[in-house]
DNA sequence: GGTTGAGAGTAGAGCGCTCTACTGCGTGAC
DNA sequence: GTCACGCAGTAGAGCGCTCTACTCTCAACC
């Protein structure tokens, strides 16, 4: 920068302000300054920058696991809207685990980010708790409603009531869903589901799973030695409905023409040409980028905590049809 | 930081030499100068700490696309590797786009890290080779070998050749290839199965495409209506293969009976149950790691250029079978 | 008792920038 | 001719840390 100046004739101060785009700054000296910069390859120090105005234009987003398309597209969401506001976005990953989460959070806190968008799986409250203390903070999560912290989650028991919805319309009744334990998302969508069914007059079905294939066909397996197997079924999610449309198709049972299956979360697996899955999807980009509008405004000052379900929508493909008989 | 050395009695420079752990503290001031920094919820400020100490113990790695399961499983890679040396990783993202990651490979420019990981699609040579000028660099793709930085790609030629033996060792001899014209590998891929088949003393048959599912059902539907369709099919990648086996299955085509089917890639879809796609592996993350071990190579002070191929392998599944006949 | 030296700690400059307060200077009003 | 004001630019402190060079203390040794 101090090359910068003398190689232009002018101060320090000045290269700053025409590096920042400075209004007070004349379009003469600013040309003579641009033309050294760039003569002498000058690019300025972000570190120092950011040290300097004590502010750093950049929001952290902490991701439980980059494999995860559900975490990249809500990335792709902050990205999108924070680039609106011109700042930057610095990803970080816990590669999957609960430690990395943390360590890539203090990361982000070492930072100094302006805020922290939270991409975790399990939400160990305390821990980010005291995160949304020191910094701005918003999760994306299904979790309870902390004080300190914003969050934006899908409106999964509206997920699991368009799927009851969906089905019933298309005159099942024996409907079965595949639930995740204590999966993220899992306990909340199989409530959902109960719920959904008790207020349609109909008897919920629920057999233990997770969120994998083999756990899909192990269900399906189940459910189809039955004494009076379902004439639907819901899965945890669309890998466990591939599995379950695997242990049929070995079966030779016919899908939807004997029995009807949905998926959930519209993962690209849906739309392949042999699943044509019919799923429930989530718009995880919006949960981004309605996660990075409220984190703006906290960073411009809210303090009140606020909590958004955004709903999701159905997707019909191929996997559901009338019930027979 | 002033906080904590008056707190704890000490001077700012003892502070800064307990928070790195130097060995030229007592056992007395380091448990005292702990315990009122976690007092005083003190965390020191990186990006003084990076500026005051001119190096930044992190390594840039920039990706093309977060979606894309490849460019994430070799950023897992570099984290790994850059662990393992106690390096932090920060991550952004061109979003898909040329000018997005010029734009995400100049964040990380600007904020001086030690290294950058390239994982770009396409390789704008010049706009790269210009960042390799002006900090330590390797590049994974598939590209011409600068001098300026280091490559690590994946053996694309290798990789035909394992499709090619292994349907020739089924007794295949009419095989057919969907490329992808120029897209990032095709055209290595495509070299490599030509040279193979012209090896083996077969005719390479060639059909025009690209990495998306409906490419591989219209090449399936043109080689299927050849007077003579091939016995086998060698995908551009496994998505490719997914709209050659959509469309096999609804002409009613066995597979592997009737014909065989290979994709490329071995993503997450070859191994679904209803796919069960015989592919070719690229061990991603082992680009990321080996990545990561050149960078800091280069770091520590090579300058001299390495250009590094990867050797992927076979996964043999269930959608290839004997030639029939 | 004096010297040496290792160990523990400190002072203070400096990293590369921003930002506040200031200086000149030219212009227009009175 | 004087004063006020706005514009372009500058000086220099300071952001929070590291790092070099230095001091001080105390134990060991001759």
């Amino acid at each position: 920068m101090e090359d910068v100046a003398q190689h232009a004739g002018v101060s320090r101060a000045l290269v700053s302000l025409v590096m920042n785009d400075s209004p007070r700054v004349s379009e003469k000296s600013r040309q003579k300054v641009l033309a050294s910069a760039s003569e002498l390859g000058y690019r300025p120090n972000l570190w120092a920058r950011n040290l300097a105005s004590g502010q750093t234009n950049t929001i952290g987003v902490m991701l439980n696991d980059l494999h995860n398309p559900y975490f990249t597209e809500l990335a792709e969401g902050v990205a999108a809207t924070a680039a609106e506001s011109g700042m930057q976005v610095l990803i970080t990953s816990g590669w999957q685990q609960d430690s990395g989460e943390v360590a890539a959070t203090e990361t982000l806190l070492n930072l100094r980010t302006d805020g922290i968008v939270l991409g975790a799986a399990r939400f160990s409250g305390e821990v980010f708790e005291d995160v949304a203390q020191q910094t701005p903070t918003v999760a994306v999560s299904n979790f309870d409603k902390p004080k300190t912290m914003d969050t934006v989650c899908n409106d999964e028991a509206r997920g699991a009531e368009l799927v009851v919805e969906h089905l019933t319309n298309l005159g099942h009744t024996r409907i079965a869903h595949i639930d995740a334990g204590s999966a993220p998302g899992a306990p909340q969508r199989r409530r959902g589901f109960t719920q959904a069914m008790t207020n349609a007059g109909l008897a919920p079905i629920i057999i233990e799973g997770d969120y994998r294939e083999e756990a899909g066909r192990a269900a399906a397996e189940s459910l189809m030695s039955l004494h009076e197997p379902p004439t639907a079924i819901f899965a945890a999610n669309d890998l466990a409905a591939s599995g379950v449309l695997t242990h049929l198709r070995e079966l030779g049972v016919d899908v939807p023409g004997d029995i009807s299956v949905m998926g959930y979360d519209d993962t690209v697996l849906a739309d392949l040409g042999l699943l044509s899955l019919t799923t429930v999807h989530q718009p995880r980009q919006q949960f981004g980028s309605r996660a990075t509008e409220l984190l703006l405004e906290r960073i411009a000052g809210r303090t009140a905590a606020k909590h958004e379900l955004i709903a999701p929508s159905l997707v019909v493909r191929a996997t559901t049809g009338p019930a027979k008989g």
